[in-house]
DNA sequence: GAAGTTATTATGTCTGCACATAATAGCCCC
DNA sequence: GGGGCTATTATGTGCAGACATAATAACTTC
């Protein structure tokens, strides 16, 4: 880089490379906390004196040990400092695409179908889950989507029929799971992952016994202003949510 | 803030507040592309007009769009610039505590109970998903997790010999969880969360009948030198994984 | 000695400025 | 017109310095 000092403090251990990109700085920090230099619950130095000691600005080291605190590794509190974290909650990024992304991301063939699209008074847990009155009728939508063919998944949708256009899109032609990511997208929400039987309906649908392990996804999302949706999305037996830390 | 210009762009809404800390313009930003005012897949302006229009530096744009499109809402290319993505695909953080921490959390008293401890040699696939000669032993463990007294979770692990210190550590006394968070943490890994039926063992020990659909992690961990451990945890039924997006 | 006030300190953020890098757009030459 | 080189441009990262903020430590005062 460019104002690079190449001093290599005194504590470093002699002849090794120069660190330098706080990428660099992340991983040695890293590196030192894994070797144990720096063990759990461990205050380790302040941004100024790693500065000194990498031969860079403090703001790159901040960049570094942000990085580091984002990612569960550190815990850094004004004026207490930094130390390595006691227990390392581990945080895992799960990514939540489009179902047609999904399965086309298998190579596979994506479908859907609408299997039934009414309008219903919500089960009054679900109302007030969203925070809309008790007796408010919602659009409630049943959709099922294969991959190659295949039952994929079961998606069981209650839609707050105040977010749609005057006129209302077709869901038989673009899957609710799509048009809403695309035409209301960008809400906030919650997501739960949970495995339950299977009940008659999605057995029926899925093609499974009842009582099958499931992988259930549910999920919740709202803007600032008002409701959205509620959808319980029944994975067909296989599926998994990988990660990596 | 100090500098802070307060000179509210041409463009700003009059009378607005003013636009102040790179949460603010975070917040901005994102209120635009919600009310859609930059709809998915559009260009949005350079970081430097953005700067010029919210009357601060261009680093705060920039820390701003950064934090934007590691939540996966915009994507950003050199010169190509910053645009809406297409299709959000949502990232939730799932946080993976240790099991004493999760159960302490919602209140309960956690306890844990060994129930063997053997060397074995793992099945192949698993030997060499870790990336371990095939053939080489290791040490098979198997805890079941309580949580008030009641069946919480059943960990199945294998663990490799050669992370262990000289005194190997007593696993009834701390859990093979624990340690290894405590004492080699910081790994890599992936995770993947899928539903599986309760085998005969498993519905055994968690007190279900067989068949019953289990919430099951799967995790394998290792250092940049050598495979750690691979661990199956069933949990018992009921149990979710949550997260906020 | 307890309680409230002040000083200190480490992180958090911002400003300008600069150079690095990647990718596009334009140009030239054949 | 096509292929390859160059210029341009937006983001990525860096530096030095400054002020903001939170939390602890030190110091008063009663």
């Amino acid at each position: 880089m460019q104002g690079q000092s190449a001093i290599q403090g005194q504590s470093a251990i002699q002849g090794q490379s120069a660190i330098q990109g706080w990428e660099a700085i992340r991983a040695e920090v890293l590196r030192r906390i894994r070797v144990r230099d720096w063990p759990p619950g461990d205050l380790i130095p302040s941004e100024e004196a790693l500065a000194v000691e990498f031969g860079c600005a403090r703001a790159t080291v901040n960049r570094a040990l942000r990085a580091l605190a984002e990612a569960g590794v550190l815990e850094r509190r004004r004026k207490a400092g930094t130390r390595v974290a006691m227990l390392p909650v581990r945080r895992a990024m799960v990514e939540i695409p489009v179902i047609r992304q999904e399965v086309e991301a298998r190579g596979q063939v994506h479908e859907f179908r609408l299997l039934r699209q009414v309008r219903a008074v919500p089960p009054v847990p679900l109302a007030s889950r969203l925070g809309l009155p008790p007796g408010a009728a919602m659009i409630h939508l049943e959709t099922l989507h294969l991959a190659d063919g295949r039952p994929f998944v079961h998606e069981d949708r209650w839609l707050n029929p105040g977010v749609l256009p005057a006129v209302a899109p077709d869901f038989a032609a673009v899957s609710a799971n799509e048009w809403l990511v695309t035409h209301v997208g960008y809400a906030t929400g919650d997501i739960a992952f949970s495995a339950e039987a299977a009940g008659e309906r999605e057995a029926e649908v899925l093609g499974v016994p009842v009582g099958t392990a499931l992988f259930v996804t549910e999920r919740s999302t709202w803007t600032p202003e008002a409701a959205i949706t509620f959808v319980r999305l029944a994975h067909a037996p296989g599926y998994r949510v990988q990660t990596m830390v």
